[in-house]
DNA sequence: CGGAGTGTTAGTCG
DNA sequence: CCGACTAACACTCC
């Protein structure tokens, strides 16, 4: 599930509650997810100290007191829950799946702290992973990634430029092509979409200033918003007592094919784009 | 029951 | 360099 918003507030909670915290043991039932060895990992992890916690496009970066930064993706049905030795368990990424007791089948890395706190990563379909680097390393893998959409450098002009280099692709593509922009995935490229009234099989190259202006403007806002909610479909819960990430009523085409539009009441189309399940009102967005 | 589809992305091939 | 396609995996929905 995760994209932007949702690893953006995931980080947001790790980084006040686990500042200082120091790894005592790590587990794992899934040691393929692990960059290097598990065992190698495990033994680096083990007594070092958080020193921050990061975002970067989907990708949560933690900061380590020894120049080591722990790299978790949840990729499509990762989640993390951190658990303290006393107060509210939070929890983040694909939304909770029944079992609510921890670990459960889903778990496949857990890492204890010093102070008796847990975080477990779970992960249904097991495409997320754990990656250990060095400040060399963690900079060569954010060479990767391009602009944040809600930072600065990313401007009117900026945007412009992707959509001209990339003329022949589809939109849609286009927004989710981590290269480029980093961090949009296939719900908020859909909606962003939606509410500039551009088709996501538009060509990059024919969208003219004035929509690449609204679709500018909608790309943040919408990241915006969700991250205000705190996600699509983030899951916040206290005694075992879920609570849905409140994005998803707001949302006017993801997942919604089929239905009717709800600005127009047409019957919303849904299509494939490079692999992707694509939602869209033909009417409205052309 | 079978098959298609699922919020991601790395890798391969043309 | 680009785009198209696939695999990694497990579950849900029709």
């Amino acid at each position: 599930m995760p994209e932007l918003p949702e690893v953006e507030t995931i980080k947001n909670d790790l980084r006040k509650k686990t500042w200082g915290k120091q790894f005592k043991e790590v587990v794992s039932d899934n040691p393929k997810m692990f960059t290097p060895r598990f065992s190698v990992a495990r033994k680096k992890l083990i007594g070092s100290k958080i020193k921050d916690v990061f975002r970067r496009s989907k990708l949560l970066i933690i900061k380590t007191n020894k120049n080591l930064f722990l790299l978790i993706h949840l990729k499509m049905t990762g989640q993390l829950v951190y658990s303290p030795k006393k107060g509210k368990i939070i929890a983040g990424g694909h939304p909770i799946v029944n079992e609510r007791n921890l670990p459960n089948k889903f778990t496949h890395a857990i890492f204890y702290f010093k102070d008796g706190s847990v975080l477990y990563f779970n992960d249904v379909r097991k495409f997320g992973y754990v990656k250990l680097v060095d400040k060399k390393s963690l900079d060569k893998i954010l060479e990767n990634f391009g602009v944040e959409p809600l930072n600065r450098e990313f401007t009117l002009e900026k945007f412009k430029e992707i959509l001209k280099k990339r003329k022949t692709g589809k939109i849609k593509q286009v927004l989710m092509d981590q290269k480029q922009i980093s961090g949009i995935g296939n719900i908020y490229a859909s909606e962003a979409l939606f509410y500039a009234g551009i088709s996501p099989l538009c060509p990059a190259g024919k969208i003219t200033d004035k929509e690449a202006k609204k679709l500018f403007k909608n790309i943040k806002k919408v990241l915006q918003k969700s991250i205000e909610r705190r996600g699509t479909s983030f899951s916040d819960y206290v005694d075992g007592e879920g609570k849905k990430g409140s994005f998803v009523p707001l949302l006017k085409v993801y997942g919604r094919g089929g239905k009717k539009c709800k600005k127009c009441g047409h019957i919303l189309k849904k299509t494939r784009i490079g692999g992707r399940g694509t939602v869209y009102c033909a009417k409205c967005q052309k």
